[in-house]
DNA sequence: ACCTGAACACCGTTCAAGT
DNA sequence: ACCTGAACACCGTTCAAGT
């Protein structure tokens, strides 16, 4: 019996889990699904191909059901906060799915959840454009070092310490301050706040723009 | 003579420049520096130590001087400027730039910029220190996205809109509207458009924040 | 239609040994 | 202190051939 192209898909992803990006291989990859690697060939072109499709099952579950009743900044918080646990639910995701633009099905109803969220807010087409890309860029960003972060060993993670604490801390005291929070505070109340922050700023309608 | 550590992060720079991300391997580098590869191994313990290094230098002419006289605002996007310069001035830069948090020098000076022009314009401490962040993810996402799209050959940039033709554009209007633009307008003015966005909500002093 | 065997042209890294 | 030769344990991908 034919394997199916979803099993790969999955496949590829629990892989992905256990070894991580650099672990992603296709022989690695073949072996789990007990064929051998030549013949994922047959099912995609490349392995950047795959990966498209990796990418696109991240966002399977996302954006699904976005309270119609919620405000604005709630469904953009609650969508951001899908996303990101989307990148984090498999190690590396947010590596896979950075990168290239992948219009997929899941992709773009995603894309399209944030920005309607936006244009209800009062924004025009063509801020509320921008604004979507600003916070997936954000969601990105912060997963990609949240999960560099953890992949670190406490020996690379105290090596980056040490070479914090070298530099001389009075001569960049702000961005210093910036590193020490990176490198110790709670990931997940720092997304809050950032992503709160950005949110925040996007001058949306019902929001407390002016206190 | 011996080689410097300075004079390899140049050539690998260079050698990123002609051959991409993928074409960047110890073997190349080495052959460019007319030496062997493990050579490499006594100035650097690994491949991604030196592309830490080659991060550090992409942005060694950044915020170099910051007018002191500018607004908050033009402070912020002549460095945001200034940083998407850097990346795009090396093919791949972002994509070498991404991953691990690098506190060196010249990154610890943008960074030091980037915040001090927030908390000039009145952000405390925290907001400051998020905004930074969402300003440099947003660059980062951008120019990722940018150059991984200026990579694409044209079959496969014509494979792109293909798939995206191939979604039902009523599904998702706004997501399609989003996708074209990135597909088809001008990054330049994208980049400005994106970033201007993104300073004005911040809730800066001193911007037109109320109209 | 789907898969394999064998091969091509590479990788990053280690390590004993050279100078 | 700095570099080499040889090797280890891998890669993505192609392609003729099998069923």
């Amino acid at each position: 019996m034919a394997i199916q192209r979803s099993e790969i898909v999955a496949e590829a992803l629990n892989l992905l889990d256990a070894a991580g990006i650099e672990g992603l291989t296709m022989r690695g990859l073949a072996q789990r699904l007990q064929i051998q690697a030549p013949s994922l060939y047959w099912h995609f072109p490349s392995k950047q191909a795959l990966m498209d499709s990796m990418s696109d099952a991240l966002m399977e579950g996302v954006a699904r059901e976005v309270s119609p009743s919620a405000s604005c900044d709630e469904r953009i918080l609650q969508v951001a906060r899908e996303i990101r646990s989307a990148l984090l639910s498999r190690r590396d995701g947010a590596q896979v799915f950075s990168g290239t633009f992948v219009p997929t099905e899941n992709v773009l109803r995603v894309g399209e959840s944030l920005i309607c969220a936006l244009r209800d807010g009062g924004l025009d087409p063509g801020p509320a454009h921008w604004s979507a890309f600003s916070i997936l860029y954000y969601i990105l960003g912060f997963v990609i070092e949240e999960q560099g972060m953890a992949a670190l060993d406490t020996a690379a993670f105290d090596a980056k310490k040490k070479a914090l604490q070298k530099m001389y801390q009075a001569q960049f005291p702000n961005a210093f301050a910036a590193a020490e929070a990176v490198l110790s505070s709670d990931p997940d109340i720092r997304f809050t706040f950032g992503i709160k922050h950005l949110i925040g700023g996007l001058r949306l309608d019902g929001n407390s723009q002016h206190e």
